[in-house]
RNA sequence: GGGGGCGUAGCUCAAUUGGUUAGAGUACCGGACUGUCGAUCCGGUGGUUGCGGGUUCGAGUCCCGUCGCCCUCGCCA
């Protein structure tokens, strides 16, 4: 076989007299007869090849007739002279100023007619099609940057935490289960019949076990396993990079995590990270209704209750009487929130805003009332449509509400969501969002040159209840510490008392990246009768709590150092690095909508004698048998 | 588990209200061509309209079921 001496992205005009050998696939062919042109491509980039009926002379007998046969995908291997382009250049080549003539010409594997062309410039095929063909897919030149960028992520992570003194340790695959949050997949064991193993839905226990075990300072690019449905920016496997620290407060964790994000960022697309914000959970949910804001754009939101209160709307005086006795903030309690949106009275018609009713009816609010700003006979703003009637008698006090918002302004829309605090916050949050996106006020992703926003949030509650349940249920997981000042509080609240529970806040961050979360972590307990209290707030009895977390009770027993962690998605950093909304098109081999692999027909059966091995049988039977 | 979208030639798409033999570009096959770079020109092969059933004189089109893929709610400690 000839064995290259360049790349196929390689060859300048510093090249041209010298004699070269490359290795590719066809990209493309120009066939004029007794003059034929290739683009021979491999992951580093395009060289025109010419065979030349005038030059056969001096190549290899037969040259021309091999040539003619060549087709796109095609594999092979020329060795051949390097020249300036007699036809002139091709500025969109690197290579476009020279040419190789070929001398030897060895078909390494014909192709079968491929069922599309791994080509960036035509309409994609399908994505079914293209994870079928997985291999021909990543040959575009776009995948293999994905496949690039991916590996720089890899290499840029492991550099940063080895420089910081952190150690990589593997942890299991095979692991316990511990039935608690996600759903599990599952493996049977074959030495224990009626036993199973779990994949980890993330190494956090065996982390926290590092730290006893004195590691210190670990770090790990782990699979995690989590069965449940995927989304465009979910599978059900995924990549963490996974981290641990010892002798840490939360400040500590956010200084380490800072500068790696100011490295990846700077290794990845040479962006400088300014100082990142941080952010309460409180003021996350007021001004902007989630817990990871898109702080790219504006669209506050403005909490109205006191002054709702006085207005004769039944809709607003309503929902005020929810749960009028709880604390502020509490998630039953009634409140009247708004949005100003400059500019909106003209972009956002009344089909549009009725769908906005309809987006906050699915999240359990009544509906969106609305009021526009237009000009008065006298000059001045007025409030018009909807419930303005309702505002008109207290227009002056209205007005000074609006005042926080940057006033009311002729040609504002103003949207108003009036329910329990949890609903009402949820809906205007996701409403802000949705008309963020109407009024053009999402820049592209840092790809395109829009701003890379970043926020640590910080302060979350430790519980939240479980609509179906009713039981408490961690907010990030059973391990998070409170934070200091609430330690009271925690060890005086018990399970009955909602209220309580509900207000207690952790120590646990969030790093959120225009609107979405990339890492999340927490200052762990560490400490046995701390950690033992939180399984009994989330209803476990102290045997189920000894049954499945033994391990970790008696190791915070024997010297456990306080710690903190935190882990990145990958797969999420890699998507904003090379501006995709797609996560399957930053894993190589990714599944579908029910965890299917295309390409190797995963998941299958397996013989029943496989089964009965492990000691399992499948009760599914097919439809038709039924 | 719920809601929505899509499925027509190897690929990307078209096909009027349900109406003749389902078309185009590209790929593929054959031919011509010495400066192309989305080569060009001439000719050709290629279809169970995802699958099954129904309505109809007649179904790619309408209805029911089913499969696959995508988006989304639930779910994701």
């Amino acid at each position: 076989m000839l064995r290259r001496t360049v790349t196929c992205g390689q060859i300048r005009e510093s090249h041209v007299g010298q004699s070269v050998t490359l290795n590719g696939w066809v990209n493309s062919y120009r066939d004029h007869g007794n003059l034929i042109f290739i683009d021979l491509r491999d992951r580093y980039g395009l060289t025109q090849l010419v065979f030349d009926k005038e030059d056969a002379g001096v190549a290899q007998a037969g040259i021309m007739d091999v040539a003619d046969k060549l087709r796109s995908e095609d594999v092979i291997a020329v060795q051949g002279l390097v020249r300036v382009r007699i036809g002139g250049e091709n500025p969109k080549l690197e290579t476009g100023k020279v040419e190789v003539v070929v001398g030897k010409l060895e078909v390494l594997n014909k192709t079968a007619n491929p069922p599309f062309q791994p080509d960036d410039n035509t309409a994609l095929a399908n994505e079914e099609l293209r994870l079928t063909h997985r291999y021909i897919d990543l040959r575009r030149p776009s995948m293999q940057k994905v496949l690039t960028a991916r590996h720089k992520v890899y290499k840029a992570t492991r550099g940063y935490f080895d420089e910081h003194g952190f150690t990589e340790v593997e942890t299991p695959i095979l692991y316990k289960s511990t039935p608690e949050g996600a759903r599990e997949f599952i493996v049977p064991c074959r030495n224990v019949p009626g036993t199973f193993y779990a994949l980890p839905q993330s190494p956090q226990l065996f982390k926290q076990i590092l730290m006893v075990a004195g590691v210190d300072r670990y770090m790990q690019i782990c699979r995690c396993f989590r069965d449940e449905d995927p989304r465009a920016d979910r599978q059900p496997e995924f990549t963490q990079i996974d981290l641990e620290m010892s002798f840490v407060r939360r400040e500590h964790i956010i200084e380490m995590m800072e500068g790696f994000v100011r490295r990846l960022w700077k290794d990845m697309c040479g962006y400088e990270v300014p100082a990142v914000r941080v952010m309460g959970y409180r003021e996350a949910m007021e001004d902007y209704g989630i817990d990871r804001p898109d702080t790219r754009y504006g669209l506050k939101i403005k909490d109205i209750s006191g002054f709702a209160a006085r207005t004769e709307f039944k809709v607003f005086k309503d929902a005020l009487e929810k749960g009028k006795d709880r604390p502020a903030f509490n998630s039953k309690r009634g409140v009247v929130k708004m949005i100003r949106v400059p500019g909106g009275a003209e972009k956002l018609t009344r089909k549009i805003t009725d769908g906005y009713s309809d987006l906050v009816k699915g999240f359990g609010a009544g509906g969106v009332a609305v009021v526009k700003v237009i000009k008065g006979e006298d000059g001045q703003p007025r409030l018009d449509t909807g419930i303005a009637k309702f505002l008109e008698p207290l227009k002056a006090e209205f007005m000074s509400e609006l005042e926080s918002l940057g006033g009311g302004q002729v040609g504002d829309t103003l949207l108003f969501v009036a329910d329990a605090y949890a609903i009402a916050t949820k809906s205007i949050g996701e409403l802000r969002s949705k008309v963020a996106r109407d009024m053009g006020l999402v820049p592209k992703p840092g790809a395109e040159g829009g701003p890379w926003n970043f926020l640590w949030v910080v302060d979350f509650p430790m519980f939240e209840k479980n609509k179906e349940t009713g039981k408490w249920v961690a907010m990030h997981h059973p391990f998070t510490s409170p934070r200091d000042d609430q330690m009271d509080a925690f060890l005086r609240a018990d399970v009955e008392d909602d209220d309580t529970i509900e207000a207690i806040v952790s120590a646990g961050y969030d790093i959120v990246l225009n609107g979405q979360e990339i890492a999340g972590g927490s200052v762990r307990i560490h400490d046995g009768a701390l950690q033992s209290k939180v399984f009994r707030l989330l209803g476990l009895t102290p045997e189920s709590a000894k049954e499945k977390f033994s391990f970790l009770l008696e190791a915070l027993s024997f010297g456990a150092p306080p710690h903190a962690g935190i882990a990145f998605g990958l797969d999420r950093l890699v998507m904003n690095f090379v501006g995709t909304d797609n996560i399957r098109d930053v894993i190589a081999f990714p599944k579908t909508q029910i965890g299917a692999d295309l390409m190797t027909k995963a998941p299958s059966a397996v013989p029943e004698k496989n089964q009965s091995e492990v000691h399992i049988k499948s009760t599914w039977v097919p439809a038709e048998k039924k």
